[in-house]
DNA sequence: TCTCAGGCACTAT
DNA sequence: ATAGTGCCTGAG
């Protein structure tokens, strides 16, 4: 077993491997702020996938995991995303000397390939809610709600199913601090449970439609749905809007000029192209890790 | 006390 | 279509 794994035992209900992952950064891709409900100590990363808890560490160009019997190293890779051809990717965003700039301060933050539900669920938490609030009222609803797996000597909750979410009552999400965002989360888990809302009905559609069908869910605007359709469904062309992707492009692109959202939109699909969702990951970040002077 | 934080839904125009 | 407003909550 890897060095890297140290601390860890394994037992018959655990396993753990290598995967290759050229041009990728855990760190990077795991603290961004796309993903809620992933644990960080010690340059590890712990959450579940599948049903299954997992812990990921990298070293150099490849990624150690360790996890729950069952989970195998493709399901893995596809979480990571690692059949995307990042370099062609990156050259294709990098346009101007902004982009260039930005994508050489994050090598390897990839967009990853987030599980639909616990996504949506997380996401429908994260309205006018900042990234360090988003990420303990997803670990207080997982707690609360969520199925624990165990790892080795560790507990890992999953974030809940939508049953579960369905079945309880508001208050039970308010509770966990959830605000006026509970009844959406509880109505929209609803919608899924029952069959009402088929989220795996929508890789494949064309952007447009399936972003339609996410907004039918209660706590789903356009940026929270843009969100799911890039972190969960790899819409690479889905360009989320919030404050700071509004402030940063007004900034650089408009000489500060206030835009609507609909004209950031417009100029996103026009200027980027079909990468326009990963070059907003690294307008997001270098704006937010490095500053815009 | 007040503002702000990675919005959404509702209402009025 | 678009603009204005309330909303849970915790941090600064």
């Amino acid at each position: 077993m890897s060095q890297f794994l140290d601390g860890i035992e394994v037992n018959e209900d655990s396993e753990t491997g290598k995967i290759e992952a050229p041009d990728f950064d855990l760190h990077l891709s795991m603290d961004c702020g796309q993903i809620f409900g992933w644990e960080e100590a010690e340059g590890k990363y712990t959450g579940t996938l599948a049903g299954r808890a997992v812990t990921l560490v990298q070293d150099g160009a490849n990624i150690h995991y360790f996890a729950e019997t069952g989970l195998n190293p493709a399901r893995i890779s596809h979480f990571l995303a690692l059949d995307v051809n990042y370099r062609s990717i990156m050259r294709a965003i990098s346009i101007d000397d902004f982009m260039k700039k930005a994508v050489d301060s994050a090598w390897g933050l990839r967009l990853l390939r987030q599980e639909p539900w616990p996504c949506l669920g997380s996401y429908i938490l994260s309205s006018n809610n900042s990234v360090e609030r988003i990420r303990s009222l997803v670990r207080e609803v997982s707690l609360a709600m969520g199925e624990a797996r165990y790892l080795g000597d560790r507990r890992v909750y999953a974030f809940p199913r939508p049953e579960a979410l369905a079945s309880c009552h508001e208050k039970d999400i308010r509770a966990c601090g959830a605000g006026f965002r509970s009844p959406y989360l509880n109505r929209a888990a609803r919608m899924v449970a029952a069959g009402e809302a088929d989220l795996d009905s929508l890789a494949g559609l064309p952007y447009a439609e399936a972003k339609d069908v996410l907004k039918r869910l209660p706590g789903v605007g356009d940026k929270i749905a843009d969100c799911v359709l890039l972190f969960a469904f790899s819409y690479h062309e889905a360009f989320p809007v919030d404050v700071w992707i509004k402030r940063a492009v007004e900034r650089i692109y408009f000489d500060s000029r206030e835009l609507k959202i609909r004209e950031i939109h417009e100029f996103a699909r026009s200027y980027f192209g079909e990468y326009a969702g990963y070059a907003q990951e690294y307008i997001y970040y270098y704006a937010r890790e490095c500053g815009l002077e």
